[in-house]
DNA sequence: ATTAAAATTAGATAATCATCGAAGTTTAGA
DNA sequence: TCTAAACTTCGATGATTATCTAATTTTAAT
């Protein structure tokens, strides 16, 4: 798998060195809660609690299953063990090479229209994902741009397309479940494989 | 061993949650480093890389060693060791217990002079160390007030001496030392045992 | 005693960020 | 189509804190 740069290590500590995150997290442990419901018991404001949500669910600490008016929150179990896996090499972490720091030119090199661009920058950086979009216009052109990386013809198993997806964003299932929402993927009925649907291949 | 809460490893959690600490865990990990090197290496100055070290060095991550006008700065693994095992509880950290929460009557209730007392209240809160103290005339009397932890007459090992000051502040080793150099307790010629000498066994 | 080196402390500033109230968005249902 | 509930976003505020310069302390050496 890929190697943790002290930049992103940085990223999981901060969104975690913080009293209130820190209880939610506890909270969102093994049981899913919403906004309001951890308003209440942490007795803050629900925008509060949204700030907080936020900066947990970008860097993946979180899943999200959403129903009606409400979103449902738990911890992501796996981010986190990968978060305590790395903990283990916080006196020996590589430098950040120059060659992937910030470079978002591969926008440009896509044949897209200038608003879909400019709406992938919203919630792009270096290749990877900030934050998921809650538009569903914004979401839409997101799936088209992670359909990308999937090959055509090609079938991928549910933990492989798992696998690609957690690169660019820790609630993978969220991304997995937009692609087939949104017609950019197919699965066979009841479950197993996934494929790109023919008329996407081409990312366009 | 003791547990930790929610505000300890909160602590610890934010002790390294930060850029420039996070490289200064790298570079004190096996080798001593001095603040002057420190600041040459990561072109900050020195007063900045004091206050980072203190931060990190009242949280017990660091080692000290004096020598001349230069101190030695190197990363204590024991104590990293026990942040990492306490991270892969932080879904289930249990609440500070109202006992045991802020509580410094403990001070007023020794029989000494206030002044004396007035010392141990800057370096101490709820009976852990907050800081080491730089001043002679302060560390005797911290060392005066670690050496009631110990039981007249009776012998420790380095191992248990370091288990009981581990409770008051990571650096044990230099709380070990001290008592020693202040004469609160004495060691065999070449090692071994450690006791309380008798003319300090009342904690006066 | 003076001086020099290393480190810390004091005080100031600027940036970050947790929190809030108000306003906007999305979804479900009447 | 209107309303209500859940949530997010916006804009503002206050608290924290990383960083700096200047001043102070500590130790060693001349």
């Amino acid at each position: 798998m890929d190697i943790m740069h002290r930049g992103e290590l940085l990223e999981l500590l901060k969104a975690v060195a913080d009293e209130t995150r820190l209880k939610m997290v506890g909270l969102m442990h093994q049981q899913e809660r919403t906004v309001t419901e951890m308003a209440g018991l942490l007795e803050l404001t629900e925008p509060t609690i949204s700030h907080h949500v936020s900066k947990l669910h970008n860097v993946g600490f979180l899943r999200l299953r959403m129903a009606g008016t409400q979103r449902f929150y738990q911890l992501n179990e796996i981010r986190l063990a990968k978060f305590k896996a790395y903990i283990n090499t916080i006196e020996a972490l590589p430098e950040e090479s120059a060659a992937e720091k910030s470079d978002d030119s591969w926008i440009n090199a896509l044949n897209w229209g200038d608003d879909d661009k400019k709406i992938l920058r919203i919630y792009t950086r270096n290749g990877k994902l900030l934050k998921l979009p809650l538009k569903d216009k914004h979401m839409v052109v997101v799936s088209r741009w992670l359909a990308m990386l999937f090959q055509p013809s090609i079938r991928y198993s549910e933990k492989e397309v798992n696998a690609i997806l957690t690169q660019i964003h820790g609630d993978y299932a969220t991304l997995r479940r937009s692609l087939v929402e949104y017609g950019f993927m197919r699965r066979e009925r009841g479950g197993g494989d996934y494929w790109l649907t023919p008329e996407n291949e081409s990312g366009k």
